[in-house]
DNA sequence: AACGAATGCGCAAACGGTTGCGGTGGAAAA
DNA sequence: TTTTCCACCGCAACCGTTTGCGCATTCGTT
């Protein structure tokens, strides 16, 4: 026999289905004797209950989706851990996909999430993402949406995200304060919007302290070995800069990995801070500064918002995660 | 309106809902006439087929469960991605689940993986699991069920693996041909067979060389505080070893932390080396050789002997996955 | 003794889509 | 003209579980 199934159970007790299904979630309508008999058996047969068959009665799925853009091995994973944490404490269970970048296949995963009948979603966006009616239809279904981290502006979904202009802001003055003159930054793609309000905030900064803008110390880079190309360029002339601000690990290494190269003396020829997730910095000797950025607490924020829209209450549109600047020694 | 049904369109065109579902599917009953009207107003009204129905009537899910022990930053975000990309390929979903390294959580995601009725299951296991009973119910239940990495040997589960001991024997092998003589070993949770295994290569390789082995040199750590603390109590000793072996990017991380904190001439003063998905050795300055264990190979072959096992075609039992010696001219 | 209330259970419909089978109508074959 | 055949579509059951409603039976109350 395949799956054991209510009716089953029923036929065996010679009663009802309807019978077996009350009893089996204590419904008072059913006495104490047959609860007990039903449980036992069901117990006995090894009844697992067909959660498609549920969802498909009850019309819902228990299904939370997260889109991200990529498997970025230094912030997602925490993010990852943080929403299934909770998203399993609440009894549901939670459908990862990956956008790969590509607008194309976010608007694959969002179809995807609409037929899977997904109760909320979390988005994080590709760099290409800048028109958003992939998510109305959902939207319009009554369905939660909330965008975290890679989020557009101007659009009306809720989003958490950290203060991004700040953020950079806060780095970046902690290396003028140090009296540094001379900064490169690091951003990622620069459609992103984190990339344009973090270098908001590092040429507001600059700004702010009289420093000057050297458009070639303002760079782009998208990967690890993109930013590490980049720097070492920089480090083949002659005239270094006398910090760098990178806007994410991912860059952090890609920076340090030049910097090793040239065997640049760290903070006394060049110093360095990041805005990270935490980890990467205090892989590197010296370890270095940095604005920290948590994944956990991104995750389990927007998961946590999520569930409050699950539930119908209102959240605010717009949430700021906190973040802390960790200053080493060396720095 | 809620969502549009099949049952919507068929009132609409006033013919009956199994006609729908055929000119849906493009079935030679229907006229292509009626194909087309159908689908066009299915396009209008936006319909979109209810996954849960279908999974419900066809008693399938198109669901894949990966239950994974943690959120290892270095090893699992490429594991997830490929194994993501494959089965999106196949027309499946996948559902994630962490057990956070207890059997108990192991337990509870394989029963939701049950109750979800998922046709198909990777696992890496937590370093608690002994037994497998766990999975009994489901096997016979007919859902493939495939072990990966992290296995447990004397089970008659298949398996994708790499050959742990050599790669460890390849690795040590490497700094004792360089000459080195006081060899060092980290390794991860002693209870996890690749541990054991990775140890026993690591042993076999002093053996072969005629080395000692130095039981403060045999550590064991969990993660990398944990490893740059017992690398730090080694380096703290005057006996330092002349090499390192760690046995994944973690304690690569931990030991490296260490050997920058005592600003140790690498590979003049120790030689290190590591089993590593490949990112992580070319962060430091020098480089770090390693053996290549890719998480992507990994996944892709796990979830590529799944689908064969789906289609009931028959694999082997034990799957190896190739590794490479990656020397950096440093080393 | 008679009536209302509570208790315990069964009946049947419903969720959305699929599918075997059967039926109708019109065209082609006899 | 009658028979055959095929193109096209409807009917109804079904997947497993839930739930409103209704029907007995028993119990407590005047």
């Amino acid at each position: 026999m395949g799956r054991i199934t209510i009716k089953d159970i029923a036929k065996l007790l010679e009663i009802n289905p309807s019978t077996v299904s009350r009893a089996l979630k204590d419904h008072p309508d059913i006495s104490q004797e047959t609860r007990a008999k039903v449980k036992r058996i069901a117990d006995d047969l090894g009844y697992v209950p067909n959660l498609q068959a549920i969802s498909f009665r009850n019309r819902k799925s228990h299904l939370i989706g997260l889109i991200l853009p990529d498997m970025n091995m230094f912030f997602f994973p925490p993010v990852i851990s943080a929403i299934e944490e909770k998203v399993r404490q609440e009894g549901y269970n939670l459908i990862v996909l990956h956008s790969n970048n590509q607008l194309e296949r976010e608007q694959e995963n969002v179809r995807i999430c609409q037929r899977l009948g997904v109760e909320g979603l979390l988005v994080s966006l590709t760099s290409e993402s800048s028109t958003l009616d992939h998510f109305t239809e959902l939207v319009e279904q009554g369905v939660p949406v909330i965008l975290f981290d890679r989020v557009k502006d101007k659009i009306d979904l809720p989003t958490v995200i950290i203060h991004d202009e700040a953020v950079a802001w806060e780095a970046v003055s902690h290396l003028a304060n140090k009296g540094r003159k001379r900064i490169c930054g690091l951003f990622g793609d620069p459609k992103l919007s984190i990339s344009q309000l973090r270098k908001e905030g590092f040429l507001k900064s600059l700004k702010e302290f009289g420093l000057p803008v050297h458009e070639g110390l303002l760079i782009h880079a998208y990967d690890y070995n993109h930013g590490f190309k980049e720097v070492d360029k920089v480090l083949a002339r002659s005239d270094w800069p006398d910090a760098i601000f990178t806007m994410s690990d991912t860059l952090l290494v890609g920076a340090m990995m030049a910097l090793q190269k040239y065997q640049v003396k760290i903070p006394e020829e060049i110093a360095i801070i990041s805005i990270s997730h935490g980890d990467m910095p205090r892989f590197f000797n010296p370890q270095v500064s940095y604005v920290q950025h948590s994944g956990t607490r991104v995750g389990a924020t927007a998961i946590g918002l999520l569930f409050k829209l699950i539930e119908k209450e209102s959240i605010p549109k717009v949430n700021y995660i906190g973040t802390r600047l960790i200053v080493q020694e060396s720095t």
